[in-house]
RNA sequence: GGCCCCGUUGUGUAGUGGCCUAGCACGCCGCCCUCUCAAGGCGGUAGCGCGGGUUCGAAUCCCGUCGGGGCUACCA
């Protein structure tokens, strides 16, 4: 099942690069440890958006080499997520694809002769090194203000030779030897000429069989032909451990690309600790559309997009986006994660929706809420279809929606009047209410149903008879002629227009919520 | 502590030596519209971290300084 088109020859070392055609390949390599990240999406997004303007591929490779935090629900919720955004790939370990597999801890037999080759060339060696002692070392480094980094106890010893030394464990790690002239500089795509610190030597075998980060992501890129590293700025200090795993494997390093971090409000790298948006769960409960977090995360360290009259435009497609990307344009100062602006443009995205996809998208959450059951009957839904219209303007988040609509779909004696809504009634609401039953009363609800034929009962009509009883029969000003009219019906002090709110409700409805509220008052 | 990355209004950005009396968007404030709330329209607020150079001229180049961030694991 698993080729390797540019991997191994059965016995020799590793030499021969990936063949890469078709365009280049790139990755996003997340790690199965918790509730998927923002910075996945991230890195996705901006990977993807180049795949694509290229003709190239898109790899989803998982990074599960941490078997300590390794958690197993964790990979379905990835695909999840990024497959919510539309953000898919070409290969990864549920589609599968020429690569496969795209497991890191499926991979470990491909691991082994490369850190044997490393071993034999004497570029790494083995370390008995307990973790106490390891600690201990890095503590007084420490403390002696040195930098920090292993002491190569074991550097050039046998088994037998450390073992009687202290701090002695039995299975090896294995250590690239960081040479002193260690290459320190390299391109970055987005950032020039780049230099980063002198590494330590790294361990790249842990005691449990797998390779770390370091060795897998060298090998697995590799292999896979992938010719874009793209990947968060926290990865720019380790980027010479790679080169040089690179070099000394005699293989093609790939381009590296290293993104700005997201950030909290505090400028710190953005963490699910911190800040509740760094889960990619979070956007879904909290109603933000996928494809505005899309482009809301576009827009995060680079420019809107510009239209052909020179002006900026910053709600755009995924497609748009990678159409006109461009590295370069990348900045490299990290972002602070600003949800005032993903809201605004949510509300874009939400106002741009067509009636009935921005209905049902509406759904989930009104049975979330207890607004609506999960099997709504049609003429619910057709109800829900017409307050829809109404409140499409007046929200941002789907999460605001419930609020809005409960009111048409409770009983009208069930009808709760909020306290805040009662408190603004007026002394004259009876007379109020009293004038809006007389005038309404009167109105022709029509035979019928679907639609009744003859009615009267439609906004407009309801309207001007209101106007005509309150505003003009009372004298009162329009704001405080509908105030209690609006409580009565909504039971709120803020709702959708009312008039066409007692529309839809019909005649018989509304009528027995004005009584309502004026047998209460 | 060491090494590295970065520094334009509150936030995201445009700007690559004169077109910058620093543009755009979000936010915020005000006005208009109006049955509430939105949406929409109009207007306003606020910025080149600081100090030295280079230059006729600097947000743009150089140096220093300060500030923020990252890394410094048998985590990624």
């Amino acid at each position: 099942m698993s080729t390797t088109p540019a991997g191994l020859p059965d016995s020799a070392a590793p030499t021969v690069p990936a063949t890469v055609e078709g365009g280049p390949r790139l990755r996003v390599a997340p790690s199965p440890t918790g509730d998927p990240h923002v910075g996945t999406a991230y890195m996705a997004l901006f990977n993807l958006a180049y795949a694509r303007q290229q003709g190239g591929k898109f790899v989803l490779r998982i990074e599960d080499t941490d078997r300590a935090r390794f958690r197993a629900d964790s990979e379905q919720q990835l695909y999840d997520t990024l497959g919510w955004l539309g953000l898919h790939w070409d290969e990864g370990p549920d589609v599968g694809g020429p690569y496969a597999p795209y497991r890191q801890s499926e991979r470990l037999e491909t691991y082994r002769p490369y850190v044997e080759k490393l071993i034999e060339a004497g570029h790494a060696y083995y370390c008995w090194c307990s973790t106490e002692r390891l600690t201990q070392m890095r503590e007084k480094q420490q403390k002696l203000k040195l930098p920090t980094g292993y002491d190569r106890l074991c550097l050039g010893k046998t088994r037998e030779e450390r073992a009687e030394l202290p701090g002695f464990s039995e299975t090896p790690v294995v250590r690239m030897q960081i040479p002193a002239d260690a290459p320190l500089v390299f391109d970055d795509v987005i950032r020039g000429k780049v230099s980063a610190p002198m590494p330590d030597d790294q361990v790249i075998l842990k005691t449990d069989g797998f390779p770390t980060y370091h060795m897998a992501v060298v090998v697995d890129d590799h292999e896979m032909g992938i010719t874009h590293v793209v990947r968060g700025e926290e990865w720019i200090s380790s980027t010479p451990k790679h080169i040089l795993l690179y070099q000394w494997l005699g293989l093609e390093p790939p381009k590296f690309a290293h993104m700005p971090l997201l950030r909290n409000q505090d400028k710190s790298k953005i963490s699910k600790r911190k800040n509740p948006a760094a889960r990619l769960t979070w956007f879904q409960e909290e109603g933000y559309l996928p494809e505005a977090l899309v482009n809301f995360l576009a827009l995060l360290a680079y420019p809107p997009m510009t239209d052909e009259d020179g002006s900026d435009r910053e709600k755009f497609t995924f497609e748009e986006f990678a159409a006109n990307f461009d590295w370069s344009k990348v900045n490299p100062v990290g972002p602070i994660f600003d949800l005032k602006k993903l809201e605004w443009l949510n509300g874009l995205y939400i106002r741009d929706l067509e009636l009935g996809d921005f209905t049902s998208r509406l759904l989930p959450f009104l049975e979330k809420d207890g607004v609506l059951s999960g099997n709504p009957s049609l003429g619910e839904l057709g109800r829900l279809k017409d307050v829809a219209a109404l409140i499409q303007t007046r929200i941002s988040k789907l999460t605001e929606a419930s609020a809005l609509v409960a009111p048409f779909f409770v009983a009208d004696d069930a009808l709760v009047i909020a306290d805040d809504a009662r408190a603004q009634l007026k002394d004259d609401a009876p007379a109020v209410l009293d004038a809006a039953i007389t005038a309404l009363e009167a109105l022709d609800p029509g035979t019928g149903v679907l639609p009744p034929t003859g009615s009267q009962w439609e906004a407009a009509t309801i309207e001007a008879t209101l106007r005509a009883a309150l505003v003009d029969g009372l004298g009162l000003k329009p704001k405080f002629a509908f105030g209690p009219l609006r409580t009565a019906v909504s039971g709120q002090r803020i709702s959708p227009p009312l008039f066409e709110s007692m529309e839809i409700l019909g005649k018989d409805s509304t009528l027995a919520r004005l009584r309502s509220l004026r047998a209460s008052i």
